[in-house]
DNA sequence: ACGCAATTAGGACACTTGTCCTAACTACCA
DNA sequence: TGGTAGTTAGGACAAGTGTCCTAATTGCGT
């Protein structure tokens, strides 16, 4: 295992306090205190903090690409989805009190009108082309863009009021509620 | 037509601005500005930062329940259910580009960690309660509770999807998934 | 072992933050 | 009219912000 820089520990770190404390209120002290390092070390790594917002949305796109892939393993497009709607069960306890990562900075970025946001969003419009890929296997074609947009929206929900009421059985419900809709789901095929 | 007093205007000013900037991105400056007084004067009105939240907090539980009456005008309990989903359409220019107003402050307290995260969420019991009331009212007897959370979180997540993207068609859609869904729910009466 | 490049700590910089004090002003009641 | 309570502007305050510079240290290739 090769040791990790000082500049990926610094992505990693930044990455947990953007989404538990979110981008606004984490500063550059805060991270430096969290790696281990000077504050003034940072500039030599990153010009700014938008500059370390990027990488950071960037660390999180690359995860997620490689979540999905693992994901492609499941036999069915089916399976795959239910992946997907499992990640809010595995994640319970960060989603319980922080709510969905990607949902949280989509918002958080949006109300301070930066201009990273839409790199934000990109990371949904992975989970939705690739979610899109899975309903049009299951053969609903022309809707499947729509039953994904749909999908996203659902988990957000859940996402939003179990970190609202800091409550497991709120997502536990929810979760079951979207897989019971997935069962009921017309199979075209 | 009585006059606001200055404690009003900071207050509607504050709540604007904790809604479109977020609670920790606007300070005591913004608000000032936004009302057109001093910025040492403000301390004459308000203690803190936090006492001000928790008058915003506060002024938008009144405005809420306030809301919730009217729509105890409608004539059926379906009719005021569908008077709560047809908030998303009434203020979807605002939530295209800030999303829910509780919703975002609710997420937003819980990552600061900050103590008013209850009271702000005690705006979300508002509608949870009322919308119990209005489920319990069409015969759902116990499941009225679990079918107004899950009304909230359907709303929430359409929010979430509709800022994200900032796009009406999706948070149109949503709701229009919704109402379908409450259409299709069995009616025990 | 040497030299150079990469990395680091420490701190300066100008600015903003929430908080709080004081002095002046305003409006209203006796 | 005079006095008093409520309201205001202005600014002081320490702490924290993102940014940026410099000098010291480290580590690696030769």
């Amino acid at each position: 295992m090769r040791k990790p820089t000082t500049r990926e520990l610094i992505e990693e770190k930044a990455d947990a306090l953007f989404y538990e404390q979110g981008f606004e209120a984490t500063s550059f002290a805060d991270v430096a205190a969290a790696v281990g390092i000077s504050r003034g070390n940072f500039y030599h790594h990153f010009k700014s903090k938008d500059e370390m917002l990027a990488a950071v949305i960037a660390r999180r796109m690359a995860k997620t690409k490689a979540m999905l892939h693992t994901w492609e393993a499941d036999a069915t497009p089916k399976a795959r989805i239910s992946s997907f709607v499992r990640l809010l069960i595995t994640n319970q306890t960060k989603i319980m009190s922080f709510g969905c990562p990607v949902g949280t900075l989509a918002t958080e970025l949006a109300k301070l009108d930066h201009f990273a946001k839409d790199k934000a969003v990109d990371i949904f419009d992975l989970f939705r082309d690739w979610l899109t890929l899975q309903f049009d296997a299951l053969g609903h074609g022309d809707n499947a863009q729509k039953l994904a947009l749909h999908l996203l929206s659902r988990s957000q929900g859940a996402a939003v009021m179990a970190s609202a009421y800091a409550d497991a059985e709120i997502l536990k419900s929810e979760v079951q509620e979207i897989e019971n809709w997935l069962d009921t789901l017309p199979s075209p095929i």
